[in-house]
DNA sequence: GCTGATCACATTGTGTACAATGCAAGGGCT
DNA sequence: AGCCCTTGCATTGTACACAATGTGATCAGC
């Protein structure tokens, strides 16, 4: 983990998911980041102070990053006691999985309708870019895409309230993936994505959202959220056993 | 207005909705309020000193409010030009109100499945409360309890995701109201929800989901949402002439 | 030796001062 | 006279200092 580095101006370092340009949103994007790569462990402790450090910055700054992260339910926020990493439970990840495969469901529909053309062609650059990032072995990268895609799918539905929706779902289930994915190496695959993209501009809403039905499907089907039912706690409970983040992203998917 | 109210120590004036307790959660739900019975019209500036000063708080608490608020689609904040409440355009109305129709029809299945007993009788003394208030003409807490009649249906499905999103849906809905509402002197019709619980209580899922549909409708039947394409901006350009707030709550509805 | 309370430390919660930004009015220029 | 630039004010953005709270360790008592 980076030493400190410098106290990033403006946009330092902005190589990874491209936003806005406010310390506020750089800060937010590399917990974030951090969290969906699995570099932050579920359970892990974010002191306020130690982050500040980290990134340059005075606690205001991180307080608002965390304060985002806690609304997406990435992050808990427990009063005065500071924040972690949130640490789903099986049977809320049950419940961000079927609320997820509900918004997903209508995206398409919508997304059938209203896709522009420019908006589809963006979205085959996606699969590519990810397919991209893959091959490099830019696992970090590639399951950050893979999750835009559906993001960017989401947009050109054309409907932002689920959109926002989307975003938050995506945070969480990436969390819950990296708690309870049992075959782990595996990905959104790429084809599916691709799928998907041909039935939406065919026009073809049924084989759509069928596909992408079945490309959820493929995503909860790699989880164990039975067996250890007690997984909850347990992870809340051993969580400080670990080190506070791993050193590097290890084989894991993403949606 | 109130011209100051005192420093509000810790629940000061807890009559309106019961909450939590810290000093965050009480302006919050001031402001929250305010809007919800229009005190606040869509498009009013919200200054961050003048709302500390208001409440006897620093801006930090304030700020933290309003970032919340902004949060849930009811403010906007516009980066150093400060908040103001939000005033959707139809289109962005059209698309919450779909939104809020799928999410309260997964409710309303999860709602036959999984709602207890008490949470059924909890339901029906809300709705009892609710007709209470609009009888004593209360219209500000009717509104809100019949808001929250919703959120207690949603807690009853048992869906936490879901519950979290109807809430900030519920939110927008309500100023979309206060925005287009035509036949200004309407509300959520105790009758509907009283039929909705009826039918959860048997476990008619059909029948239920059908209602609810139904209520649904009769909300959105009441806005006008063609006509006047424009006024989206046209609310945002004209706020300026209206007073910061209107002295008191008039005939609305909310749902 | 173990349980319980007390105290010290670490961390978060809040208020405030200062810096930066945006807005508006006034004056000079064309 | 109209337009643009400059200057001043108001408001938000950030950092920091102090207060409050929770946590863990030490020590007395059983």
């Amino acid at each position: 983990m980076n030493e400190q580095l410098q106290p990033l101006k403006k946009q330092t370092r902005e190589g990874k998911s491209t936003r806005s340009g406010t310390q506020d949103d750089v800060v937010y994007a590399h917990i974030f980041d951090a969290i969906l790569e699995q570099r932050l462990a579920p359970g892990t402790k974010l002191s306020e102070e130690a982050l500040g450090e980290i990134f340059g910055v005075s606690r205001t700054i991180i307080r608002r990053a965390l304060s985002r992260l806690a609304h997406e339910g990435v992050v808990l926020l427990r009063p005065n006691r500071g924040a972690v990493v949130a640490s789903p439970g099986a049977e809320e990840a049950r419940q961000i999985f079927y609320v997820r495969r509900m918004i997903e469901r209508a995206i398409t529909e919508l997304a059938c309708k209203n896709a522009k053309p420019e908006q589809i062609a963006a979205l085959r650059q996606m699969v590519i870019d990810e397919r991209d990032c893959f091959a490099r072995g830019d696992r970090g990268m590639g399951i950050r895409l893979s999750g835009e895609f559906h993001l960017k799918l989401a947009e050109a539905a054309g409907n932002l309230t689920l959109l926002g929706f989307l975003r938050s779902l995506i945070s969480q289930t990436s969390l819950i993936i990296a708690l309870y994915e049992s075959n782990s190496r595996t990905h959104c695959s790429d084809a599916e994505h691709d799928q998907v993209i041909d039935a939406i501009e065919a026009g073809n809403v049924e084989v759509a959202v069928d596909l992408m039905m079945r490309h959820m499907d493929s995503v909860d089907a790699k989880l164990n959220l039975d067996g250890e039912t007690a997984s909850d706690d347990l992870h809340a409970v051993f969580s400080h056993l670990l080190p506070s983040a791993k050193k590097k992203a290890v084989s894991r998917g993403s949606v």
